[in-house]
DNA sequence: ATGGTTGGGGGCCAA
């Protein structure tokens, strides 16, 4: 059974409708993760989805800030959420697909400007929700996927200059460290790298506040797709969909795509 | 060294 899988970070979902509406045409995914849908749960619009086929939902949103959502073709089961540093922040929601796979769709938290623990009580957040998973992931059994906008580009090639970003949220020693113990602590394979080794660029999002952020292309890789070392064989392609960074009024991120022969 | 842009929600904050 084929299977495409793609992972967004919308930023609002209610604002970009369209760009959604052009993405599932286009690349018509099972499976649709959502980040920073900016919506309460309430106001999701999954009316909108059903009427375009997804008609399984898992969703937690919350007023304002944040939320994720996952939309499915094809059945979803038990769906959940963990409550990360418990804050009751809308960052994570799990659901069963096929094959008894668990998917779970992650907003980690950006972690502000400033690099720094004791001044930045956002950064100390975004170390802690990753010691958390770290902690949750080592733990984990059978087979899962997971996805999201994880907000750290952990390898040298996933940010537009190693040097320049060293001390950038995102891509400090202490997050790259956390996300590459994350990635050990269930030997999970990194799909977009999978497909695009080191050192080739490879990047999901690009800033607004760039001129012309094509031409610039000072990109990072904060968007990511893991799956247990048991689904390799299970794995086909991966594309990131950097046109969509240029569709008018888009979101900062690129969805990514996966394909599955399940 | 700085500022650049976007969205939500309500008169700035988070990214």
């Amino acid at each position: 059974m084929a299977l495409r899988l793609a992972t967004w970070n919308i930023n609002s979902v209610r604002i970009r409708l369209d760009l959604v509406d052009r993405f599932l045409d286009e690349y018509a995914p099972d499976i649709l993760c959502l980040q920073e849908i900016k919506a309460e749960t309430a106001s999701f619009p999954d009316a909108w989805f059903t009427e375009r086929g997804y008609t399984h939902t898992a969703i937690r949103g919350q007023k304002g800030y944040h939320g994720v959502a996952t939309l499915s073709r094809h059945p979803l089961d038990a769906s959940g959420s963990i409550d990360w540093c418990k804050k009751g922040d809308a960052r994570h929601v799990e659901a069963g697909i096929a094959g008894g796979i668990r998917l779970h769709n992650f907003y980690v938290p950006a972690g502000g400007d400033v690099p720094d623990v004791e001044a930045n009580e956002k950064f100390a957040h975004k170390l802690d929700f990753l010691d958390e998973m770290i902690a949750w992931s080592g733990a984990l059994a059978g087979p899962t996927i997971l996805v999201g906008d994880l907000n750290v580009a952990p390898y040298e090639s996933d940010v537009w200059s190693h040097k320049q970003l060293l001390n950038v949220v995102s891509h400090t020693p202490v997050e790259t460290d956390r996300l590459k113990a994350l990635l050990a602590s269930h030997d999970w394979i990194d799909v977009m790298r999978h497909f695009v080794p080191e050192p080739e660029r490879l990047f999901s999002w690009w800033s607004y506040r760039a001129r012309d952020w094509r031409a610039s292309d000072r990109g990072r890789r904060l968007d990511h797709i893991w799956i247990s070392p048991t689904l390799a064989p299970a794995l086909k392609s991966m594309r990131v969909i950097e046109d969509a960074r240029g569709w008018e009024k888009p979101s900062d991120h690129a969805p990514v795509i996966a394909d599955f022969d399940l």
